[in-house]
DNA sequence: TCCTCATATAAATAAATTTTATCACAGCCC
DNA sequence: GGGCTGTGATAAAATTTATTTATATGAGGA
């Protein structure tokens, strides 16, 4: 059977017009409906219902079944495609959010000189949910993603690194900093400092404010973590991060929060289970799960 | 591109052998030498090593990554023909292993009846792992399964239905019968009869004794819930089981297990995700996720 | 009623795949 | 070494498959 068939088809379901379809691939018409003929044959299933009134054909449900199969097939196609086009490169696409690039990653950047890898290595800026997309259609071959709740999805194959409870920020004067812990109940008032949506940390939030039933009141936000601490710092708020963001050099104190089973910020090495491992991604792949510690 | 590139070149992957593969098809050897050929300029790389000394061709990187792909593909390909060849039938294909069949479902039966649902079931026994399997390859629609972990695998969508706890089950007049609650470790030296390998079962009985660190003596194993609960009676070992496997009319105790965090028997749900719901498949459904209460 | 839009069909043509026939090369056995 | 065998490559011919061209059909609207 030929994929262009199946591609036709695709598109066919999409548009629900023949000759709009045989446009869009530069064919001419006749050659839609016999590669649906050619479909309907193989399967031994009417796929498309042509209505006698010509306004406007349904897909039957054997091709909605199909038009699964034909999305999941092209897919597998164009995945096999990237994949392959950067084999030729021997290059590690290497995904790294901000944050852990920051934070955690450092403790690894030097092992990974002493190895001599950092010049097949393409990282990839951005927050963790595009970055995870890009691992699944082939962009990046591996990335260390950071998460909240379990991080599953089809055809990943996930190792967790490390996890660290998120926090209160506050800068050192301040007079919740003296508190062992603080309640997100005893917070209500306080304004908030965080980063953007897309984060790992935006998520987190809401789940703290929502299991507390809070509506916290949000003043500034931002992508970039330095900003959020110096936010913090000159008192324009207080903070919510994760504990690895801060260091000792910021002057703001990490206050831990009371809520039972809350969610840990969570750092994973995720690649693709289907991915066929080069020795170079191998060795790689080893130095991210085992180095750390 | 056609399929029958990659089945070729699947199997040639396999075989290593030109020759042999064409055999397998029952083509002439430079069919196969074209078709790899042809998949060669598409991928624009080489996709098998042809040594010098023909003694054995190897697989290049390339070749192992189109590999998964090929196999990918005809799989999804098997199962578009599998869920097509079953919507002509109208029926729906229900996977329910026997101990939820006969200690869960009749209370689903009642509704079905009334819904006018059971001519258009075949409903096929075995182990949920078996199932599992058949939702998984398109030979069922729709399954009951049981399990202890989280039920977790790719494309299949998953809602849990009830659980239930395990139990020691012990007949009415046995010496342990008055306890209130027992550990495995006080268990070591008692016989068991015990469900068989496949049954979820067998794998949280386990989970309960090496968490216990104890050796059990298990002195019949059946697959057969009736057997194993007729041998408990007769005094012939105690018991594992669920809660639900247990009828007051069966003259048998269901001791609770003291272990923190223990695993427990849980009937979920199970469809492809991909699965295209007919309005009958969604009757269905509906009826198993919401009938119980 | 005639025109337009949308799809089907048949024959002709073009493109692709497969076969037939043959070659090249390495390993092996005598 | 010389011939035999197993394995794959190549070129041309044959065959199969896909696409186009040209035309038909049928519904809906002006």
């Amino acid at each position: 059977m030929n994929t262009r068939d199946l591609a036709y088809f695709a598109q066919l379901v999409e548009l629900r017009n023949f000759t709009q379809v045989a446009a869009h691939f530069g064919v001419t018409q006749p050659t839609i409906t016999l590669a649906l003929k050619r479909l309907e044959d193989e399967f031994d299933a009417r796929l498309i219902h042509r209505d006698t009134s010509h306004t406007r054909l349904t897909v039957t449900t054997a091709g909605r079944q199909l038009y699964q199969h034909a999305q999941a097939i092209t897919r597998e196609l164009a995945l096999a495609h990237t994949e392959i086009d950067h084999l030729r490169e021997e290059k590690i696409r290497f995904g790294l959010p901000p944050i852990i690039g920051n934070y955690y990653f450092p403790k690894i950047a030097a092992k990974l000189v002493t190895v001599g890898l950092t010049e097949q290595l393409m990282t990839q800026g951005g927050g963790s949910g595009t970055l995870l997309t890009m691992v699944q259609n082939g962009s990046l071959d591996i990335a260390l993603l950071g998460h909240s709740g379990p991080l599953s999805a089809p055809g990943l194959t996930v190792t967790q690194l490390a996890q660290a409870p998120f926090r209160i920020v506050v800068p050192a004067g301040h007079p919740l900093a003296q508190q062992k812990s603080l309640a997100f109940t005893a917070l209500a008032d306080q304004p908030f400092v965080v980063l953007d949506e897309g984060y790992v940390h935006a998520r987190a939030f809401r789940w703290f404010t929502q299991t507390a039933g809070v509506r916290p009141n949000i003043v500034y936000r931002s992508n970039d973590v330095g900003v959020v601490k110096q936010m913090i710092k000159q008192g324009v708020g207080i903070g919510f991060l994760t504990q690895i963001a801060i260091t000792a050099a910021d002057g703001l104190v990490a206050i831990p929060i009371a809520q039972t089973d809350q969610p840990r910020f969570t750092i994973s090495v995720v690649h693709r289970t289907e991915q066929v491992m080069t020795p170079l991604l191998t060795t790689f792949a080893d130095l991210l799960t085992h180095s750390q510690k």
